[in-house]
DNA sequence: CGGGCGGCCTGGAGGC
DNA sequence: TGCCTCCAGGCCGCCC
């Protein structure tokens, strides 16, 4: 579920407490994550640390420590990253716990366990293997729609699948595709190579509205996802499409439909996202 | 090798 | 009210 502003919007909350507290003691209590936690590492690398500072990678969050190595974590899709400022009871999903020299703790919860936890020195990170294959970062101003147009003409796979696909364009779910092609009033299964330049002109401009909007409402939360203070994001309530099928398109009056691509739903206006073949 | 899909995992929703 | 089934989805790995 988290996407790339739920991921930002708690790098954000982060960043405003961590940068220069200390991590006094790292206490893993599931290992059996997305990768099993290598315990005596993150035990090692992270105890008496000082953080530097918070940055993102995709859907990555990376909590750089003062021994020139990062805290990896990924949210998979039930994953919360919660600073508690004071000491509350443990819940079942709390798999890492660490504490923090000001007596707050930093706790990954994630009841599915598709998230993951790892720490990995900077001097290793250019050739981290979950990063190897990161495709383009939507909001960074050096990724142009001519590239994205240059690089998407080869695909035939729908746009849809395209947008969702980490090797192309990175941090981009469910909620955000679906939202992006309805404003851009593309069909979500066009052929990749049958948009044109102006096509990625428009797409890229309102994944980077979407993207940029849902961080300002501090993300989207349908079903759990709340922001390292435990509160809860606001962008669902300006979803046009997800999760809207047989409701009317604001735009147009017409019904929302829903349809399956690669396993997932997709949600489109029929009537303002034409399907050119 | 591009593209599709199964599997991981649990909680919540819906049906009976 | 309780049990069962289904669905959500990021990512990897397997398959054709």
């Amino acid at each position: 579920m988290p996407e790339l502003p739920e991921v930002e919007t708690i790098r954000r909350a982060l960043l405003k407490a961590l940068p220069g507290r200390k991590i006094t003691e790292t206490n893993v209590r599931e290992s059996r994550l997305r990768w099993p936690v290598d315990v005596e590492k993150v035990n090692r690398m992270v105890t008496d640390q000082v953080v530097k500072t918070v940055e993102r990678r995709a859907k990555y969050l990376l909590i750089q420590l003062s021994n020139e190595s990062s805290l990896v974590v990924h949210l998979g899709m039930s994953g919360q990253l919660l600073l508690l400022t004071d000491s509350r009871p443990l819940q079942k999903h709390d798999h890492v716990i660490f504490h923090i020299d000001d007596r707050s703790e930093l706790r990954f919860r994630d009841p599915r366990r598709f998230g993951m936890v790892d720490v990995v020195s900077s001097a290793a990170l250019t050739r981290y293997p979950r990063f190897a294959g990161l495709g383009f970062e939507p909001l960074d101003v050096h990724v142009t729609h001519d590239i994205l147009f240059q690089k998407a003409k080869r695909s035939k796979k729908p746009i849809k699948n395209l947008l969702m696909d980490a090797s192309f364009i990175v941090g981009v779910g469910n909620i955000y595709a679906n939202e992006a092609l309805f404003y851009a009033k593309i069909h979500p299964l066009t052929p990749s190579n049958k948009l044109g330049e102006t096509d990625w002109q428009r797409l890229l401009e309102k994944l980077r509205d979407v993207l940029t909007q849902a961080i300002q409402e501090g993300g989207t939360t349908l079903n759990d996802f709340v922001n390292s203070n435990g509160e809860t994001g606001y962008f669902q309530l300006s979803l046009a499409v997800y999760g809207r099928s047989g409701e009317t398109c604001a735009n147009c009056g017409k019904t929302i439909q829903r349809i399956v691509q690669a396993g997932r739903s997709s949600f489109f206006c029929a009537t303002c996202q034409r399907l050119k073949s």
